[in-house]
DNA sequence: ACTATTTCCTGGATGC
DNA sequence: TGCATCCAGGAAATAG
């Protein structure tokens, strides 16, 4: 399930290998429930542009896009007469969230269509990127110019005086409060965990009643993890790969998270699993209070 | 303004 | 072996 460090593991491995290519053309399929922008729209926001870059906001991919201007060679348009007249053209963004199971997969043409493929861009290059998703949680999106919001803060440029003010008053469990993507972005189960781990605070301490010298170490925590799981390509868990199809590795490093009634790795206690507001939890009853 | 709960979806695992 | 049931999860919608 890819969470931060998965999804920038993957903007990365896209931009190195399709930034700078061209969007020719675009296959929707039926399943309507991906989109949140109406198919035609989406075609036509990608069609005939150059992806002039890609990056992650929150768990969201984001391709920024240039439309190519049809320079007249096989137009009729008249002399002189361009689409835009100040030099620049036209910029949108597609917006991929993987949701659960959704995969951006770059493969030749030729390549068999796996089932779950919902969408098909044909690139300039001849190559195509492709959205795989069975369980379609996830949601293909255009937006205008850099339009698109992706919520809450980034936790990794965030600073600490920015993180306390976001759990003031909050009478929702911490780890709800670390989902929450309008408060910070990017953060999902795995991580959550991990970092309440690190920090030695409960999953279902009020966000309110958190000490402030505790919410300092949650946010070194949280940062600490993050970072540790890009430098490792993210976590392999269910069937995750990147862009390159390579596997992640900071599943290894997992302290908490899927290990319910294994022995800490600090004091030996069984891991506690607890499920908060139906996501599944999991903390040391020692280590956390 | 906030919080808790429900809904979406399918493959894999489990149980009988 | 086969069938039914449950579970995983993020975010949006709904209800309180």
């Amino acid at each position: 399930m890819p969470e931060l460090p998965e999804v920038e593991t993957i903007a990365r491995g896209l931009a190195k290998r399709i930034t700078g290519d061209a969007i020719d053309s675009v296959w929707l399929g039926e399943k309507r429930d991906l989109l949140k922008s109406p198919a035609a729209e989406i075609a036509t926001t990608l069609e005939q542009t150059k992806i002039a870059s890609i990056h992650r906001a929150g768990k969201h991919i984001v391709f920024d896009l240039e439309r190519i201007e049809d320079s007249g060679k096989h137009t009729s348009r008249a002399p002189g007469k361009r689409a835009k007249s100040n030099g620049v053209s036209p910029k949108s963004q597609f917006i991929v969230h993987l949701g659960m199971t959704g995969r951006l997969q770059i493969c030749d043409p030729q390549t068999e269509i796996e089932k779950h493929t919902h969408a098909i861009l044909k690139l300039g290059s001849g190559r195509e990127l492709r959205f795989v998703d069975p369980r379609r949680f996830g949601r293909l999106s255009v937006a205008k110019a850099a339009d698109f919001d992706a919520g809450g803060v980034e936790p990794l440029e965030i600073d600490l005086e920015r993180f306390i003010p976001l759990f003031r008053g909050r009478k929702t469990p911490i780890k709800s409060a670390l989902l929450n993507q309008k408060l910070l972005r990017g953060v999902g189960n795995i991580y959550a965990d991990e970092s309440l781990f690190r920090a030695g605070i409960r999953p279902l301490r009020k966000a309110s009643t958190i000490k402030l010298s505790q919410l300092e170490k949650l946010f070194v925590a949280v940062q600490e993890v993050l970072k540790e799981a890009i430098a490792l390509g993210g976590s392999s868990v269910s069937d995750y790969v990147d862009a390159e199809g390579k596997e992640g590795f900071f599943q290894l490093q997992h302290r908490v998270y899927a290990r319910e009634d294994e022995p800490c790795l600090v004091c030996k206690t069984p891991i506690k699993r607890i499920v908060i507001g139906g996501r599944s939890s999991h903390y040391c009853p020692k280590c956390q209070k």
